[in-house]
DNA sequence: TGTACATCAGTGAACGCGCGTTCACTGATGTAC
DNA sequence: TGTACATCAGTGAACGCGCGTTCACTGATGTAC
């Protein structure tokens, strides 16, 4: 049955939403249609009302997660902090979009990597507008170099099934980071 | 038809170098039994005569990737200089097996994830020992900050489809690592 | 404001397809004599 | 060393299944009067 002009808008916003989380949590290849439709309280075949193939889903939900991301104050310590936490590691659902799409990206359509792209972009200048550093370019590197360990660690430890050597990579990556952008 | 003792022996190797190569270069998932068996120029019915599952494959890919990443000397300049280059970037298949599935292993088996995790504890020792550092706990300290840094480098730059930021995260990351050892 | 009806968002059965896995069969291997 | 035959690695058709996608249908929306 048709709804009104607002639900429809709601609805394509809550396929978005349960997309995003549920690509983080699993991966892209491993949510269904089907799968990211019940989550927002929907049957399969309306998903092509609002969205033209499931690839195409993928590459919105990339934008939209990363978009999120970019949300807030930015402040370097208590970003480290919270991203190389064992909080964040067990919470890919609503954590970091690069940390759990990046690598998977690379498999992805062009379009998709192209979302990767730019929200990488954005948040690279945003680190290196407020990291430590003498000047531009020493800032720059250290927003690339950081972020780089940060992404690195997180997907480490969350391959890991041995709890002490995954807590192990990030805490020591936490403390590397901190004296190298000292 | 039968073969030989020693040429099952030799297919048994064909297939989990061909498995080795197909999944890193396109995910666990996007390779299929009987590509890979077709890659080891066999059909893939006889698959099951060599490995339990897909499930099994993937624990024995894993660990044979990841040992072979361990032959050969180390030397943490020139490993920098292989591992941060357009080269390895562009040849997921052949290169460095972390980099390439340790992101993808998290959604895998246990068994995957605990093939994964020694693996990594192996890799870690060693750069520990190579690595330049007043004391061992500062190695390992470097150690863990610079191969998250590395991965997590290689992962971003092979998202992206700009050439231009995928070179500055690889150089960028490489300069900083070096800054940060000295 | 009230009514008649064209529009169209959402439903759920159905499609073709490729997947992992199974199995009856084939024929070269390798052992018993 | 030579022969007869039991063994078993590899073949390829077939299976059940879940996937992305399509489509005829439903019934609430929202517009024309």
């Amino acid at each position: 049955m048709k709804v009104s002009r607002e639900q429809m808008s709601q609805n394509r916003s809550s396929i978005l939403t349960s997309a995003a989380r549920l690509f983080r949590e699993k991966g892209f290849d491993a949510v269904s249609v089907a799968e990211v439709m019940k989550a927002a309280g929907l049957t399969h075949g309306g998903f092509y009302g609002h969205f033209k193939s499931k690839d195409d889903l993928i590459v919105q939900a990339i934008t939209h997660a990363l978009a999120k991301n970019l949300e807030g104050p930015f402040e370097l310590d208590s970003f480290l902090d919270k991203y190389l936490s064992p909080r964040h590691r067990e919470n890919a659902a609503k954590g970091c979009a690069t940390a759990s799409l990046a690598a998977d990206t690379r498999h992805q359509s062009l379009p998709a990597r192209a979302a990767m792209t730019s929200g990488q972009r954005a948040h690279i200048d945003r680190i290196a507008r407020q990291i430590p550093g003498k000047n531009a370019t020493q800032r720059r590197r250290a927003a690339i170099g950081s972020w780089s360990a940060m992404v690195g660690a997180i997907i480490l430890s969350r391959a890991l099934d041995d709890r002490a050597l995954s807590d192990e990579i990030l805490i020591q990556t936490r403390a590397w980071i901190a004296d190298a952008t000292k």
